[in-house]
DNA sequence: ATAAAATCGGATAAAAACGGTCGTATTTTC
DNA sequence: GAAAATACGACCGTTTTTATCCGATTTTAT
């Protein structure tokens, strides 16, 4: 329960890595998942997506690999889990799904306080930036 | 991701209504569970954790049933978690388990930093009571 | 006494989420 | 052209979560 996924953990890993080593630096998915003991297939899709989200770049090709674009404290730990997880991460359901998704929604009475630490939650993640994880 | 526990939440709708009703009325989980429309067999466990962990007391027989034991504002949503999950909600498993959980434990640089995250949300689950929740 | 209503709790089944792997294609460098 | 790397979709197996079932016990009312 309130469980980070692997992916999510290996993608803040990875982008340590990127944020620990001088600026515009290539590493391969290879070398991190080596470095961090982490599956390498796994480890690529992760970094597939945070390469969509420019979060990184990614050059393909042998000598290929990916850099950080952005200086750390102006990566968001939201905008991290976002490239990565397609939902949003909530407490419950209904807060990502809608109303649809949840067959007790008209009778559901704790929507509304869970609501309060959601927002708790979703502000930390917010505020929290790369430059703090290194 | 992130997710509370089906569990957690109908022991949280359960406690609410007792929360919201006459002091010491007596309630049956199929009662709860018909008003709320939440599954009987799973809210009847979760009342019988919570009747384990003290939070209510429990009547057996013909026109038995549960009973608030306190003020909702002395019942932490700490309490209600621990009550109904054996394991505490921890963002990474190391947290819960330990570094025998983990086979990347020393290579791991983010423990540090989601430890943060992590002592916000025990800290508003630890301050969050019962009454927020009415 | 007996029947009914309720909790108790172990076992199990069903469903969903998650982690991980594989195969193939593509791109780029040497 | 070979090698090294990303790209991406499909798939599988495990674990976790959710839900159900069943038999037992307790207690009240008739």
């Amino acid at each position: 329960m309130l469980r980070l996924s692997k992916r999510v953990e290996y993608g803040l890993i990875a982008l340590r890595h990127f944020a620990s080593i001088e600026d515009h630096s290539v590493c391969t998915a290879k070398e991190i998942s080596q470095r961090y003991n982490v599956p390498h297939e796994l480890l690529a899709k992760v970094l597939q997506k945070l390469a969509h989200a420019r979060i990184i770049q990614s050059y393909q090709g042998v000598r290929g690999g990916y850099v950080l674009l952005h200086n750390p404290k102006n990566i968001k730990i939201s905008d991290v889990i976002n490239a990565i997880e397609l939902e949003k991460p909530m407490l419950a359901e209904c807060f990502s799904q809608g109303p649809e998704s949840c067959y007790i929604f008209d009778e559901c009475t704790i929507r509304r306080p869970l609501g309060k630490i959601q927002r708790n939650i979703n502000n930390f993640f917010h505020t929290m930036t790369m430059a703090e994880i290194v």
